[in-house]
DNA sequence: ACTATCATACTTGTATACAAGTATGTAGTT
DNA sequence: AACTACATACTTGTATACAAGTATGATAGT
């Protein structure tokens, strides 16, 4: 059994009732995004279980399922750690701008007012946890909003791009909240009017409004960016301090 | 070890050196996807061991993989095989669309001269596995064909699409083609009249021509489902008949 | 000093063992 | 007849054991 008394970068409540290998997926992937375990690292299953204290079927496990997000590469010996270049971080961004304005031609097509009142709700749940400075779960309302977006539509094969592109994104919104929860809490509001904004495009179906929300959005990409490498620096040094 | 005497559905040299795990999924997405397995059976991991001879390690492998991509639901007591509906293969279809014209236009702003070369080469591949009527073959290229397009771009996370996407859609042409070639043998001058066209419109980076590609690539779609729902019933009246 | 060979300590892939939980059917009770 | 309690035969999740292959380094020979 992985055991709980050491320091994890994933929120373990989130996943308190899922396999240790899922777990384990989930706090390497945040370990491997925010840069402490570094880019080219190679990882070995014994190691990783000894590690972690669990036996080597959930690392496994855990180790395909990075794999399949591209995070890890599985060579003859080893795991490689692959990590994200700000050009994967861009390219991700890509493939969301295209699945959302996807999603968003099917949406104008839709009754809407269950969606609405859905997102409203992810919103002022958004607003409370500014309020309390919680940035987790600030970012797992963040996720679910867009999650929402994409379910609504009902597209099995959309869901599953989704699906495989979810854990990244949400580690990187994880990592870059924590960021500007202590630094840019700012950044906080107008992340909600954009969200009112995506609301407002999918209440009155309009598609000015949808580019415009879209785009806002993803004008936010470069500041993630910049996030996550501070994030790394400062999760460096914490390191070195330790030391 | 996972015996090869027995009757299988994805051709066997094609994961010659792959893990048991991996050739299990393979088979038993064909197995799916054909009808063979119908959707709703529960598959249990001791009952797969047994049948395929093989230990627990590699069915949990398989499962996991088919899991990932919507064929099957891993729930608390065994594995539902969900399948294919005809929607499916229809969102199928949206999301390729939607990758292969995004690839487009990042390929409109390459250099194209190597890519146009290896797609011919492919053609001419395609075009003797049709003389030798080998309907495997020239699955393998058609498959070939499209991810060599994509793998073009060089995209991390497109690429990651068409890793998630690229086993359902091999499945689908290889039955597809099996059944054609029996039956609709001239379908095969079309789709490579077709696959040249493709070749065209990134040769002359004319959008017009790419649109009509794709819009007669697509058209393939309603005559696919079509073969696809007669090799269920052809497989069907195969079993029907050995009983 | 340098190269070839081989022992060794790693690696993954697969098989098996064990633990914990769940559905099912049966026996006993009301 | 209907309902409860429990034994049983399943299920998955995790741990461990074993097999086969690979990198590494030491050792012997030149």
């Amino acid at each position: 059994m992985m055991s709980d008394d050491k320091e994890f970068l994933y929120p373990s409540k989130w996943i308190a009732n899922a396999s240790t290998g899922v777990r384990l997926a989930c706090e390497l992937r945040m370990r491997i995004i925010s840069g402490m375990v570094k880019k080219g690292t190679v990882l070995s299953e014994n190691k990783l279980a000894v590690e972690f204290e669990v036996s080597r079927s959930p690392i496994r496990e855990a180790l395909k399922i990075l794999a399949s997000e591209n995070i890890i590469r599985l060579e003859r010996m080893g795991a490689v750690v692959v990590g994200l270049t700000d050009q994967d971080i861009k390219e991700f961004y890509d493939v969301r701008l295209l699945i959302e304005t996807f999603v968003y031609e099917r949406i104008v097509q839709m009754d809407t007012s269950d969606l609405v009142s859905d997102l409203s709700k992810i919103l002022e749940m958004m607003e409370v946890a500014i309020k309390y400075r919680d940035a987790d779960e600030f970012s797992y309302q963040d996720v679910l909003f867009h999650e929402t977006i994409i379910r609504s539509i009902n597209h099995s094969y959309i869901q599953l791009i989704w699906n495989n592109t979810k854990p990244v994104m949400e580690s990187l919104i994880l990592l870059s909240m924590r960021m500007r929860l202590q630094e840019k809490h700012d950044d906080f509001s107008r992340i909600l009017t954009n969200h009112q904004l995506y609301i407002e495009a999918i209440k009155t179906k309009d598609r000015e409004i949808m580019i415009q929300a879209l785009h806002q959005n993803f004008d936010n990409v470069q500041n993630e960016v910049e996030d996550l490498w501070k994030s790394q620096q400062m999760l460096t040094k914490g390191r070195e301090q330790k030391r």
